[in-house]
DNA sequence: CCCTCCTTCGATACACCGTACTGATCAATA
DNA sequence: TATTGATCAGTACGGTGTATCGAAGGAGGG
């Protein structure tokens, strides 16, 4: 029984099945490889399938690191904060710095948009973040201080979403601009010549056309100095 | 040809079978019954089959009438924005007005959170509301109005989705408020023992705890705050 | 030292998704 | 009336997240 199985002696009994090496697996080698995915074709195209794939492992396999594809959501999110440092001196410097590098990251990484806002963020970098952005605002009063960078927090996530969304939706019409303006452009005429938005016409098309990062620095100074208002009071 | 078909004179012939009164559809019954399904299950509950299965009908009958499950979801975008119809005299108490007409849509259809600054929003109700905010921004600079309306809209996007994500996370956890901050206690407590956030904690311990509506209404005012400024000069 | 039990792990399988395809049906035309 | 063309909707495909369960490996007792 020892050297002897099915009555073959080892030299005509096959090897066993060549267990393929079990690709070394962390919860960071998950993450990075879903970040890839995302990076490379969108959300939609983390699946946890894809993701075992890539690691070159069975679905399953990723269910002892991770939870749920919700949980691998929640990390990547997490994993990018570790690149939104806030820095600077002051609480105004630090919450700016803190709304671009959120912004910067969603450039990096369009698919962070999609998440943005979706779950309360409490992974460690994200704490880590907040940790600064509090310490930055360590000079108010406490009781400021939540709603105050809530406020901060709440306005890069939609700022961020709508250009990210309205960027894709150009990018989706043709790859170039010029395709999209040529398709918005009569639906809007259309729109405009029911008679029913005269006041909404008149700002699309005798207003300057700011371009994004003008946009977004616009609302966020408007945002800060009202901010600056109400603390300095 | 006439009168038999496959040797079998009419008399032993089975009814055709029985087309069931083929439903009248049409895009608004679509987008309600949708409407209906996400209310009560959340937007992962809508799915192009169930949405055909509520109205008696086979799941390609819907392709005639919308191009593919994000267009319906733009459809319930745009339904919902029929009910948010910005009042008030002069341009803040409009846009204040937008804002808590949005954030209080978003309290009774959950879902839209998830969709909130998800893709342009060009449909008519959506329009319609850009038509009133435009009108009651006519007095200040034509250049203005856009960035101005924009940054009021990323604010309720984000702080309408991280209210309805910690809702969520609450109601996630048990059903009521104590078990959320019984869980959440704890891993917050963990955390900070780390003695990496002490700043965060002490905000955290010492602050009080604001309630959602006056967090939204603090951030809306300061942003507002900021608009006048920069509009008066 | 061998056998058994228990735990751990991951492949299989399920229920469901969005929608491409295609066969059938119906209206209009020759 | 026969034929053609467009229109419609059911079937089926390729994919998803994950529950389940059988097999493999380690630990403990005889």
């Amino acid at each position: 029984m020892r050297c002897i199985v099915n009555g073959m002696l080892v030299w005509e009994r096959p090897e066993p099945p060549e267990r393929p090496t079990p690709a070394p697996l962390s919860r960071e080698r998950i993450v990075r490889a879903a970040i890839r995915l995302a990076d490379a074709d969108g959300l939609d195209a983390v699946s946890l399938r894809k993701v075992a794939t890539a690691l070159e492992v069975g679905p399953m396999r990723l269910y002892g690191y991770i939870d749920g594809k919700q949980e691998l959501l929640d990390l990547m999110v997490d994993a990018v904060h570790a690149e939104i440092r806030p820095s600077g001196d002051g609480w105004r410097e630090v919450l700016r710095s803190l709304a671009e590098a959120t912004r910067h990251a969603a450039h990096e990484h369009e698919w962070l948009a999609d998440l943005l806002g979706g779950r309360p963020q409490l992974g460690p970098n994200a704490l880590a973040g907040g940790e600064i952005v509090a310490a930055a605002l360590g000079g108010v009063d406490v009781d400021a201080v939540m709603p105050v960078a809530g406020a901060v927090n709440a306005y890069v996530i939609g700022a961020v979403r709508r250009e990210i969304a309205e960027r894709r939706a150009e990018r989706a019409t043709g790859l170039d601009k010029k395709r999209w303006q040529a398709l918005l452009g009569p639906y809007l005429e259309r729109a405009f010549a029911t008679g029913r938005y005269p006041a909404l016409e008149t700002v699309v098309r005798d207003a300057a056309h700011l371009n994004a990062d003008e946009t977004f620095r616009i609302g966020l100074d408007c945002l800060l100095d009202g901010i600056e208002a109400r603390i300095a009071q």
